[in-house]
DNA sequence: AGCCATTTTTAAGGATTTTATAAGGAAGCG
DNA sequence: CGCTTCCTTATAAAATCCTTAAAAATGGCT
């Protein structure tokens, strides 16, 4: 579950933006004194809402004094609608500016925009010539779906969603059965010799092995 | 330098978008016919900005037919001002939806901002020519991946993060193997040799000796 | 400038490490 | 049982790393 904190010195505000966030099933915190707004707390967040004008430190100052040890995405929510205002707020490091009066549905739509940035795409995906139904659990290339055991399609479905990552062999057993990585990397080789037979049928190759640390799927630029 | 596409059929708005975003030194391309935008295509791009009210195929429906196979950043451009428009375009794997009109500093403001965004998740760097993609484990010269190996790779990275300090070979020894530098230094140099021959494939030589002392990464002149 | 000692560059070969392949066995399931 | 899936083991193949030695470059010296 998303971690929100929202900055606001209008208690009616915060009242109003955590009622909106929470039915998309959020957990909202909420913080009208930006005193309290310090990184290392606002590190255990996964979006962060912050109001422009507030008495003492703005939302501007704020903003560019955690920016650079704060990773995710922070979102301006303001009166002023004066471009200058947007422009400076955007060049702070900033991930969006929503101006009021908003309405709820834009909120949360920005909102869960920004969240989904980390998590995209769980539906369906396209790399390399291989679409994968997430879903299904299903690989297909071209006409046919591949066919893979549900062991190699999620070794698949991991590399190919993180395409250009490299994953050592270790990682991919971890990430792909959850136990340690006990079970023999030697297992990991196995099936990658099968998956990448089963690709060449369709005369495909997205998996690279990086030596000395483990495979990738191949990041495709396709002219 | 960040590549852009801007699909309108309105050919004025085409090019005041493209204008306004060639001031950031965007290089930007334009499209008026819907059916020319193809997922293959779109994979080139770093950011798309599409028009929702279109002829033919709507802006919504070309979204969601490349969203699958697109990684980059999508926006929106559009005259609907209603909300269960805007949650839509949010639904469909938007990044942002701009409303017309629109001023060109929030256009230029919020482009730049996903463009900032995508850089900051990817963890790269650009040191004189070559574009470092920490998480891959890539250095990419041009439009090409150099082929380093491991070792090479790492000694790459490590003179380039830290371009314009000297290192000697036993210093980078141990800097990227761990190990002591007992492993002779002429190790070293080997590496160094085959780094700047693949370097130089592409007419880059960032790397300088510097006698009697050891190697480093030119220093980029920034502006 | 010319020469020498030192350092760097280049080249080739072998040693080491890592991966690919093939074959076989254990566990689960109809 | 017969079949599939997953894992283990053993061997072959490949790639990288390091060593060695010779060629070239550099800086200081007379």
């Amino acid at each position: 579950m998303p971690k929100l904190l929202v900055v606001d010195d209008d208690l009616d505000m915060l009242a109003l933006v955590r009622a909106a966030l929470e039915k998309d099933g959020h957990q909202v915190d909420t913080e009208a004194d930006t005193a309290a707004v310090q990184p290392a707390r606002c590190q255990l967040y996964d979006l962060l809402l912050l109001d422009v004008m507030m008495p003492g430190e703005g939302g501007f100052s704020l903003c560019s004094r955690i920016r650079a040890e704060v990773d995710c995405p922070i979102l301006f929510l303001t009166a002023k609608a004066e471009d200058a205002a947007l422009v400076q707020g955007f060049g702070l490091g900033a991930d969006d500016y929503i101006k009021k009066p908003f309405s709820i549905a834009e909120l949360r739509a920005r909102v869960n925009a920004h969240l989904r940035l980390r998590v995209r795409q769980t539906r369906a995906l396209s790399r390399g010539g291989v679409r994968f139904d997430i879903q299904a659990k299903m690989a297909i290339a071209g006409e046919h779906t591949l066919p893979f055991t549900k062991g190699e399609y999620a070794i698949c479905e991991h590399l190919a969603l993180h395409a250009g990552q490299v994953f050592t062999k270790e990682q991919l057993y971890e990430a792909v059965f959850g136990l340690d990585a006990e079970g023999d990397s030697s297992a990991i080789a196995e099936h990658i010799k099968n998956i990448r037979a089963k690709l060449k049928a369709d005369g495909l190759s997205p998996i690279e092995t990086v030596w000395g640390v483990g495979y990738k799927w191949r990041k495709d630029i396709v002219l």
